[in-house]
RNA sequence: GCCCCCUUCGUCUAGCGGUUAGGACGCUGCCCUUUCAAGGCAGAGAUCACGGGUUCGAAUCCCGUAGGGGGCGCCA
């Protein structure tokens, strides 16, 4: 049985490589029929929040990134595998147990030092030239020797026992063969003094007790896994599958981080941008099928995830490509999404769409196609419903012509005398009255569009101008004039 | 400093010993068009990081070097 989880920790938002992670793990679990799961490591006392777990689930949410197992949105805990959170194992004691397993073993043991004291050794490590290994200072403490410092008022943690020889290495499913020298190795912490495990303790006690079958991760925890892999082997426990995705860095080839703009999926979803391209993007950072291909619908990166072609270097987020993708989605949406989608963007604008006689639904549709970001769509449709706010450059350019007065007059007459307002007969009069006065149709185009909506670039002319409607129409005709 | 990982157009990538090194974003030009987009067509853009091997033949295999990234916490 194929098993995945995706495993955050809930100290802020959803980043974009944390749901990159998240879309793959879902993605795999999807393409081989296997279990997805959700786990919340709040083992970080100081930073976990509530806040952050529910924010967390938005994201997932808005992701359709469904979980079959782990809390649910409601609270409730889903699956056979629980509980879901680090903190509640941890009371339960889940996490003590193996701990104590391995000290009864001798191959864990506890390590007195204080945070001061292991500062020392790592100067000194720095200082030497030779890497950090912490040195098992505590690791062959006698029994008065221990009681000594539990007498000075010590605190303890529970230190790993790693092998002083040998290497550690694992067939990584991207990565291929890795291994570690394990002299060079750390102790590391299991059990801080507060009795709750680290992330490299609770990781492999989880992954364990619930059957995870394939590890898929950030390639920042590479160096995690031979520590991890060294205590599947210390409690005699068969290891998974790991798998391990490239980063993903900012355009300047640095880590993506808050100087590049937005980092986190909530962020993304407020300025506009679809789920679905979101996901769509995302899976081409780092991966890719045979055929390169770039859109893909509905199902079907669930039905051509592959981890074989996941990449081993990293990839540069690149913004402009998300957008034009976006533009691609928002293009192929129905015009009743559309609408539903771009309706909070309409509320916030504050623009008052109330008094309009023609449905939104259709004058969205007019500026659908046009749109990257949701969140464009109000100041492209905004004149439809207030006063046109002039755009110097266009009245410059093409209100300033001289032959501009006859013709705003001349198609005032021409609308005025339309029985039916309608796009069709809208753009006969105004090719009739182009050619009746020998003009270029693009010469009374142009300034007709600027009159009537303010500015050079708009919808479909005789559509846009219908939709304004006749009365309002003549009324901007003659607002137009007296602006040349 | 030590350890690990990575390296094909500006960017995302295809490629798995013999290709005119393919696609996508972006860019340029043309077409379409009332505008802006979209769409169509064409084009520029990669001596496959560099240097050695192996081979009849290397982007593809091996070894170095350089550059980039990650890790070196009682954070995950």
């Amino acid at each position: 049985m194929n098993r995945v989880r995706f495993a955050p920790s809930p100290t802020g938002h959803l980043h974009i490589g944390g749901a990159r992670t998240a879309l793959f793990n879902y993605l795999f679990a999807k393409k081989v029929g296997g279990t997805f799961i959700l786990r919340i490591e709040d083992t970080d006392e100081d930073r976990s929040t509530a806040e952050s777990v529910k924010s967390i689930y938005e994201s997932m949410r808005w992701l359709d990134l469904a979980w079959d197992e782990g809390v649910m949105a409601d609270g409730t805990e889903k699956g056979a595998y629980g509980p879901y959170v680090q903190s509640v194992r941890e009371a339960q004691g889940i996490y003590r147990k193996y701990a104590d397993q391995l000290i009864a073993e001798g191959k864990a043991y506890r390590c007195y030092c204080t945070p001061e004291e292991l500062d020392e050794v790592r100067k000194k490590a720095a200082l030497e030239k030779r890497p950090l290994t912490y040195g098992g200072r505590c690791r062959n403490l006698t029994e008065e020797q221990k009681k000594e410092f539990e007498a000075q008022g010590r605190k303890s943690v529970v230190r790993f026992r790693m092998p002083d020889a040998g290497y550690t290495g694992w067939h990584d499913l991207i990565h291929k063969d890795v291994k570690f020298e394990n002299k060079l190795l750390t102790d590391f912490v299991m059990l801080k003094t507060s009795g709750y495990p680290t992330y490299n303790f609770a990781c492999v006690v989880d992954d364990h007790l619930m059957e995870i079958s394939h590890v898929i991760r950030g390639d920042d925890h590479i160096s995690n896994t031979p520590l991890q892999i060294c205590l599947y082997k210390a409690l005699g426990w068969t290891m998974p599958e790991f798998a391990h995705l490239s980063m993903i860095l900012g355009p300047d080839g640095t880590r993506l981080s808050k100087r590049h703009g937005a980092t986190s999926v909530g962020e993304y979803h407020k300025q506009g941008y679809l789920s679905e391209t979101m996901k769509n993007y995302l899976a081409l950072l780092g991966w890719s099928n045979a055929e390169s291909q770039q859109i893909f619908k509905k199902g079907e990166l669930e039905e051509k995830f592959d981890l074989k072609g996941c990449q081993k270097s990293p990839a540069i987020f690149d913004p402009v490509k998300l957008d034009w993708m976006n533009g691609e989605y928002i293009r192929l949406l129905p015009k009743n999404e559309m609408l539903d989608l771009v309706m909070p963007y309409i509320k916030e604008s504050g623009l008052d769409t109330s008094a309009s006689k023609v449905p939104l639904i259709d004058i969205v549709a007019l500026e659908q196609e046009k749109c990257k970001l949701l969140s464009e769509l109000p100041g492209k449709i905004e004149f439809f419903f207030k006063d046109p706010v002039y755009n110097p450059e266009a009245v410059e350019k093409t209100l300033k012509a001289p032959e501009v007065p006859k013709i705003l007059n001349g198609i005032k007459e021409a609308y005025a005398a339309l029985p039916e307002f309608k796009e069709a007969p809208i753009e006969a009069a105004t090719r009739a009255f182009a050619k009746a006065n020998a003009l270029k149709a693009g010469q009374v185009f142009h300034p007709v569009r600027v009159a009537l909506s303010g500015r050079a670039e708009g919808p479909t002319l005789f559509r846009m101008i219908e939709y304004i409607g006749k009365e309002e129409s003549l009324k901007r005709l003659d607002k137009a004039l007296t602006l040349i």
